[in-house]
DNA sequence: TGGGTTCATGACAGCGATTCTCACTTATCA
DNA sequence: TGATAAGTGAGAATCGCTGTCATGAACCCA
């Protein structure tokens, strides 16, 4: 039982808006824009009580900070090019999936996953090789 | 060309000794039992270069710091209890594993993936429901 | 074997991400 | 409307990790 505060709105907002997964920093930036006086601290604690409550979910992603982003959009995945760090989101099936649910050897009961690939985008690729008409068109 | 140190030593024997994949912080506890005056910022060093050479992988855990284990154990990915949150191994056959050097949708070349379980382990599970003497056999 | 040249080390300061604390504010409900 | 408990903002504190720098040790060559 949260209350509704304009502070929680903005974040939820700046979410919502935001073209991929944001770091706290990112969401404070961009919240200051509609809600100048909110502070870092604010934005951490909706951030996870978001979460808790299902409203957004949290994005690891190895050597970076905790991501966010709304919930409902579907399970999937991300990719991160080692070279230049962006992160790309995979959409499709997951093989993983199935899983869920399920119990594994030893009476592990599996609740979620995390996935994240690491590999070289279209135009890291380009670069590194030779050069080759690849369009890096992912969210 | 890195030199060998007793330093060097005294971490990767104790990532081979480790029951588990450690952090640098317990690496660095455990190696001071064999090297009592080794430091903090070596360990770490030596983890990074060990990692670039090969010698040792990197395990990222969501909310968890860096965590580290010998190579060579074979593909394997990891559970983590959301209760009591040991990190258990999980071994067999990965589908995701297929997927490596794979070219994905929009160009993207895969090099590699992390994939983290997280659920109940049995002991949790029981105590949750019942409860019983499950041993938590981490590997 | 000795001596010089790097590279590695240890100590610690510093940084970024995150959490904690505390006094103050405000949403909610009787 | 007023009580109250939850939420807020600011900043200190904590945690994981990296950078710096003087010192120490491994390696190469004579």
């Amino acid at each position: 039982m949260s209350r509704r505060t304009e502070q929680r709105e903005a974040i939820l907002h700046t979410l919502a808006e935001a073209e991929g997964p944001l770091t706290a920093q990112e969401v404070h930036d961009r919240a200051r824009a509609v809600h100048p006086t909110i502070g870092l601290a604010t934005v951490y604690r909706n951030l996870s009580s978001l979460e808790q409550d299902g409203a957004v979910v949290a994005v690891h992603l190895p050597q970076d900070a905790t991501r966010y982003e709304t919930a409902g959009r579907g399970h999937h995945h991300h990719f991160r090019c080692v070279k230049c760090q962006t992160v790309f989101e995979i959409e499709g099936s997951c093989p993983v999936a199935l899983l869920e649910g399920a119990t594994l050897p030893g009476g592990l009961t599996v609740l979620g996953h995390e996935l994240v690939f690491f590999g070289k985008c279209a135009s890291c690729a380009d670069a590194a090789g030779r050069r080759a008409g690849a369009v890096a068109g992912v969210a």
